[in-house]
DNA sequence: GTGAAAGCGCTAACAA
DNA sequence: TTGTTAGCGCTTTCAC
């Protein structure tokens, strides 16, 4: 093994060597912008002109640097640019619980978003939802230099104090309160909630339980208000709330309990993994779905169509509050105009079988054969 | 309405005001160097070193370059280092679905082991996994100027192309096959689906199913394999192996076909979801689990523990994944000394209610008496 | 231990 | 239409 094939991984300690320029050469810095321009036999301007699409370059000469970029595989540095522009073209995402069905949904749609938009995105997940944590988080973003920031919140922050990020970085923030002092972009958590409610009621169903999500969660204290005041709406009173933390485990527990009480007709779940969770305790309790009871979800999961019965559910559109928020952002980064404060997505119904008319006493008997005979 | 309250989705064609170079402030170009030096009466260099955290500066002189750096609220420009050093401390993620509880599990530890290490993660959402995508997403981050690459790949591509990465850039691939060229990290499919069907054994089973995932899945692939190594060790025929695509539906159509053989008492489900379909399909065919049927699933979801019944099935450490991909392309970007090319991470089998011996024929009776004792 | 000079790749501003 | 100059904020020599 002679000197000329030694290992190239330079191990450490050859400070010796350190002033030889050696062969290092600084992994391959592709070409820059001048070397285009030699080759192309224009300046560095011109160059620069045509890789900015501005039109003031003779054809000719735009097809020969054109020619000369390919060749060279020239890239733009997007350090350089940045440098100068004082734009990074990227965008930052804080966000808690990255293992859940909607923020995934919602960040796909961001990246997706964005991407198309010519940005990046910058994802920090961060563990506990403290004032801390975010503000950390917004300030390693900022050292990023990221042009925007997208918080998704979904929770009141432990400690509970109002965080007050900087308002030099434009920001969204997803799932949280309005009045934040940031454009806001969320479900219309209390349509679906009055959608979920009123359907159990125009089925004929006098008194609908719910199963609240955490109490801490904004959409959960969205959804719980709404249902309540579609009941008081209809003259009726809101029985007691059970709250979950979201989790089949919770809906479970809770179903358990629910499913005891004899006058039980009809669940609103906050969520679609709450309502599994009850369904499986109503199951063991005997009580048919949705013949003794009717339950209905919220978030419509890829797997609730398969659920047993299939869950009757509302639907929340994650990519569209994905793709609005970088909507606003960008609006925000491009100062283009005023900005929304309140973006709000709609949610839609999905009727699927887990509910049904009230048995007997509540309604008429025809009724319950016309829906045997539909089944059979 | 007047002119001043107008619609805010400022509608193009205003053009004519793009001109006027406004209040338009650039967002706050933070102090540069420059002004650290001058407020603490030193020069550029210093306040360099200081903030580098090289060691030859005088104490006191250091001291009053921090003090300056917090007055002035100074942060290093990014650009600037990564024009500097061609290092922009910043790592790609390919991903095809997000939607999918590893994926998103996987891209939660990178993304914390990532920030950990001073690295950002910059995020490529891909939509079809065929060459052309991967390769556009890869120049893509190339552009971006990331110091290395994670892909995760999942399935065979498209038009099953072999795509070859430039290799100038580092990458790590994850779910994927060897000898890709490119180091890969993954969990122990063989190991897992070994445990799996060797549980099924032990317990006395003769004949295990298998519900498989997509046939372009690498992981599925992988599964299968191992499944029937482990049978055909153990002396035993494979029966044929039904597919599904991963989907809970796709696993309630195959329960429904297996679990109308008369003969069936074990099924091994290449994931949760193909699981808790099966499961349903069996409910609704009455046969009971586990004492009719065993079933184990693959993946450990969050849910799987409140299934009906608890669901046995193999976890699946997804954050080790994650964060052992982030290892192995920090060794490779700092040139430390050679890097694995295959890493395995294992699985563990974690057993729950859905499975239990086989009933009378199979076994003697003693056994069954034991484990029904065990249970009460 | 500290500072001065040069330059990373790019683009805005001006000049030709 | 094209080229020249200067400088973004930082770090890497090298000189003191």
């Amino acid at each position: 093994m002679d000197q000329e094939s030694a290992n190239p991984k330079a191990p450490a300690g050859a400070s010796k060597e350190s002033r030889k320029p050696a062969a290092r050469k600084r992994a391959s810095r592709g070409p820059s912008i001048g070397d285009v321009a030699k080759a192309a036999g224009v300046s560095a301007q011109t160059v620069s002109r045509v890789s900015n699409g501005l039109t003031n370059v003779e054809e000719s000469t735009k097809n020969r640097v054109l020619e000369a970029m390919k060749e060279l595989g020239y890239r733009p540095n997007r350090a350089a640019r940045a440098l100068k522009s004082g734009q990074f073209k990227s965008i930052g995402v804080i966000m808690f619980t990255l293992s859940s069905f909607g923020n995934m949904r919602t960040l796909d749609a961001i990246a997706t978003a964005a991407s198309r938009a010519g940005y990046s995105v910058t994802l920090i997940p961060v563990q506990d939802p403290t004032t801390g944590t975010v503000s950390g988080a917004y300030e390693r973003l900022r050292e990023q230099q990221v042009d925007g920031v997208v918080v998704i919140f979904e929770a009141h922050l432990l400690d509970d104090t109002d965080i007050s990020l900087p308002q030099d970085l434009p920001a969204v923030v997803i799932d949280s309160n309005p009045g934040f002092g940031y454009p806001m972009v969320d479900t219309d958590q209390a349509q679906g909630a009055r959608f979920a409610t009123q359907h159990l009621l125009d089925l004929g169903h006098q008194k609908v339980w719910h199963i609240g999500g955490p109490t801490t969660s904004f959409s959960a204290t969205h959804r719980e208000e709404s249902w309540r005041r579609t009941l008081e709406e209809a003259g009726l009173e809101a029985p007691p709330v059970l709250h979950g933390d979201w989790s089949t485990e919770s809906g479970y527990q809770i179903g358990l309990e629910l499913g005891r009480k004899p006058e039980l007709t009809a669940i609103f779940a906050a969520n679609d993994q709450m309502a599994l969770g009850a369904m499986r305790a109503l199951h063991e309790l005997g009580r048919r779905i949705p013949e003794d009871v009717s339950i209905v979800g919220f978030d419509d999961l890829d797997e609730s169509t398969s659920f047993w019965p299939p869950l009757t559910t509302i639907h929340q559109d994650f990519y569209a509050v994905g793709r609005l928020s970088i909507e606003n952002l960008l609006q925000q980064i491009g100062g283009t105009g005023s900005v929304n404060d309140v973006t709000t997505v709609p949610t839609s119904m999905v009727v699927r079988k887990s509910t049904a008319a009230p048995a007997v006493s509540a309604r008429p008997t025809a009724r319950k054969k016309r829906v045997a005979a539909e089944k059979g």
